[in-house]
RNA sequence: GGGGAGAUGGCGGAGUAGUCAAACGCACCAGACUGUAAAUCUGGCGGCUUCGGCCUACGAAGGUGCGAAUCCUUCUCUCCCCA
């Protein structure tokens, strides 16, 4: 108990704060280990991160992964994750792993589903069949899958979106968070080492953001997400609703920015104080043959690199790059050869993850918001 | 030597008198992608353009016709069958 108690204090210690802009460094304990922040997680939504191994995987450095509850609650199912004792003996990953709920496929399946008060009634995209999904059977399942940050079942809105029905929304999602939280407690003993965050909704609306983080710091969990941004607004609100949200919620407690996002996305939200980043795009752009580069972004696909003989990034250290060039890529992606997409994938995961460990220095250093600028102005689109 | 079929844009291949700068593929050229229904999707793809059009085009040259990728004549070439 003792023990149990000290765990679920110390989850996250606030290191250092930057002096030129809200930037934080910290440290998050977890079932599976430890994790410096701000942090990087590559999405691997059914237990992969598609096309890499967890060699590869590691070859990035990446420390934490992010998985989906909903889709391997619908494929594998719950028997199979059961037998197999956890997603990470599943997926042979032995560090940190955080589950997202559902909540984003309420957004991206929308065709596919009704939101009800008691949870959302879904139908599979993958064989049409009924489900109905609860907080509380979300919780659970992610209680088998044994991840070691859950998160709640929430709706996430897309953009835009009228103030009344935020407003109706945000009744559901705090709903859910609390019945959520009440599930989250009853779990068995032995999985207790998990933790479960609170998800802030509110779209666009600044006030109701407030009301909304007020409502969710109120049931005290584990840590804070600031959600339903980058659903389609302009860059300028994802980062005025992600600053206004982030003053918003206890500085002692980790921040995750859910979804985002592109290099400069990311380290501009690092400036407005957020820890924690997930994002779909290092691997999904990487396998249609985008390239992240400290210059900006590349084509890979495209006609200017048919005799480019340099490495993707020449100063990246990432196997890619070390053994291949941009010609040979783009070769690969011509001929449909899977190599091009692995290869692609691999150096972007390893260039998100060492853009955010350059970022740790320079806040330790309390120089972000100079290295942030400096960044970008290099940075081509 | 005799008989038959056919030649369409970078390639394959529709079209057989007007609604054809010509379907559809492929190739090529771009663009998008932010808690992944995504190795996907979108657009462009003869030349010029003041974006309204204009010019050049369906093997070649002639012809019929208001009008031809589409019909006729000749030529060139390709393929198939028989000797």
């Amino acid at each position: 108990m003792e023990n149990r108690k000290r765990f679920r204090k110390t989850m996250f210690k606030l290191l250092h704060k930057d002096k030129t802009s809200k930037a934080r460094l910290g440290l998050l304990t977890t079932a599976h280990g430890k994790v410096c922040t701000p942090c990087f997680m590559p999405v691997g939504t059914q237990a992969t991160i598609k096309t890499l191994s967890a060699d590869e995987i590691k070859s990035c450095n990446a420390e934490m992964l992010m998985a989906n509850a909903y889709h391997l609650y619908l494929r594998p199912g719950e028997e199979v994750l059961k037998k197999a004792k956890g997603i990470h003996k599943f997926m042979s990953w032995d560090g940190p792993i955080m589950t997202d709920s559902g909540g984003y496929q309420i957004f991206s399946l929308a065709a596919l589903r009704k939101v009800k008060k008691g949870g959302v009634e879904f139908n599979s995209h993958i064989d049409g069949s009924k489900h109905f999904m609860t907080p509380e059977k979300i919780i659970e399942f992610q209680n088998i899958l044994g991840s070691d940050i859950m998160m709640p079942l929430d709706e996430c809105l897309h953009y835009p979106v009228s103030r009344n029905n935020v407003e109706e929304s945000l009744k559901i999602t705090f709903d859910w968070a609390k019945r959520s939280k009440k599930a989250f407690r009853k779990q068995k003993a032995e999985n207790r080492r998990q933790k479960l965050f609170g998800i802030i909704q509110g779209s666009t609306y600044l006030d109701l953001r407030k009301v909304a983080a007020a409502e969710i710091v109120g049931l005290d969990f584990d840590g804070y997400a600031i959600g339903g941004v980058a659903v389609g607004e302009p860059s300028e609100l994802i980062h005025e609703v992600t600053e206004y949200t982030a003053d918003l919620l206890p500085e002692k407690k980790v921040r995750y920015l859910m979804g985002v996002g592109t290099p400069l996305d990311m380290l501009d939200a690092i400036a407005e104080g957020i820890d924690l980043f997930d994002c779909v795009v290092p691997t999904r752009n990487g396998r249609n043959g985008q390239a992240f580069t400290w210059n900006g972004e590349l084509q890979l696909r495209n006609a200017p690199f048919k005799k480019d003989f340099d490495p993707i990034d020449k100063k990246c250290d990432c196997y890619a790059c070390k053994n291949h060039t941009r010609a040979y890529i783009r070769h690969l992606f011509n001929t449909e050869e899977i190599l091009g997409l692995r290869l692609v994938s691999l150096h972007n995961v390893y260039f998100y993850v060492k853009l955010i460990e350059v970022s740790r220095r320079a806040i330790s250093e309390n120089r972000f918001e100079e290295f942030k600028e400096e960044f970008r102005s290099r940075y081509k689109k």
